[in-house]
DNA sequence: GTCAGATACTAGGACATCCATCTAAATTTG
DNA sequence: CAAATTTAGATGGATGTCCTAGTATCTGAC
């Protein structure tokens, strides 16, 4: 920290990049329209906006997570597992319930299981499944990591209250609409 | 197409797998409550929701741009190049613009020039920069690509116009506090 | 009961993103 | 003017996502 101009615990979300003279989405935005694209100009912001927005939160949560050796995509299986009654859930279970591929479970699990995270284990009903089962260290790094990321990035979006609101509202419409649910 | 219930260009998004019984980012804030996470629960379902509504955007995205051989990140460079007054900029202009890592445009660049879509020039005043040409296909390219996807994803995204404003104006103040512009 | 079709998971490949590092060239400093 | 610093790009490595098979197993119809 340099300048103390700031309070004693103003946390503040520093650019990585040197901030830029212009909204680089509200010029696309106008180009769209100078080329008589106007009935697709806000569809196309809507989209672009929400592929920074989401460039922007993984970053922060990426940079949270790397101390304690897990990425975005095993913390929501740790979490998912840690949430399940049994600590145990089925591939398959994990892949639907986190709208991911298959295969992008077993790569999760493959590194899960090689960090002694969790555990695969023979489904007793169906032999073709796998069950994978939280161990006591991915237990207690589910809950490091979530204290962390709940402290650091979820608390404070750099958004109002208002706002946060109102996007999850938005865009629980078109999930619903992608056939999330 | 199947049940003809609907409108004869009434085009649907559908799901790629099974709709849930519940919605899982609901069920994600329900238990963060339930575990006395409630100051960032809200928090917690605006970054998943926004990471979900990325996912859905950029399969939509790719799936109109597949036949076309080319890929969201590619387009983005190809539209930069095609709004550009002489049709070329330096890497690191693309990559300051799209809020990409230099590697990504080295990536992207690469595979665009090997589909003779854009072309590398020596930069005449800075022998270490490099300038990206936009050729004549890349150009015919980008408006093809672009005309697809006004008409499959940017015109109708499946919110109300309101909602598509709504998300472009609060994320801006996400983008702006971030430090993008 | 047997066999076709569906389901669960893994394997290999294509892409994109970021990080750390390296080389070359321009800019700043003393 | 020479040395230190900064900047532009490219490389190689790690991750994550999806797609297309391919294998094993379960289900249901005849």
């Amino acid at each position: 920290m340099s300048a103390a101009s700031n309070g004693p615990a103003a946390k503040q979300h520093p650019p990585a990049a040197p901030r830029l003279a212009a909204d680089p989405i509200a010029e696309a935005h106008r180009q769209w329209s100078a080329h008589g694209w106007g009935g697709a100009s806000d569809g196309m912001a809507a989209v672009t906006s929400i592929m920074r927005a989401h460039q922007i939160f993984l970053a922060r949560v990426e940079a949270v997570l790397r101390p304690l050796q897990v990425t975005f995509a095993r913390y929501e299986v740790l979490m998912l597992l840690y949430f399940s009654k049994r600590g145990a859930l089925p591939m398959r279970i994990i892949g639907s319930r986190l709208q991911v591929h298959q295969t992008s479970v077993t790569n999760a699990v493959d590194r899960l299981e090689a960090a002694r995270l969790v555990r695969r284990l023979p489904h007793p009903a169906d032999r073709r499944a796998t069950l994978v089962e939280l161990t006591p260290a991915g237990r207690g790094l589910a809950e490091r990591a979530t204290a962390a990321l709940n402290e650091e990035v979820f608390t404070d979006t750099g958004l109002s209250s208002r706002a946060v609101a109102d996007i999850v509202r938005t865009l629980g419409q078109l999930r619903r609409s992608a056939g999330d649910f």
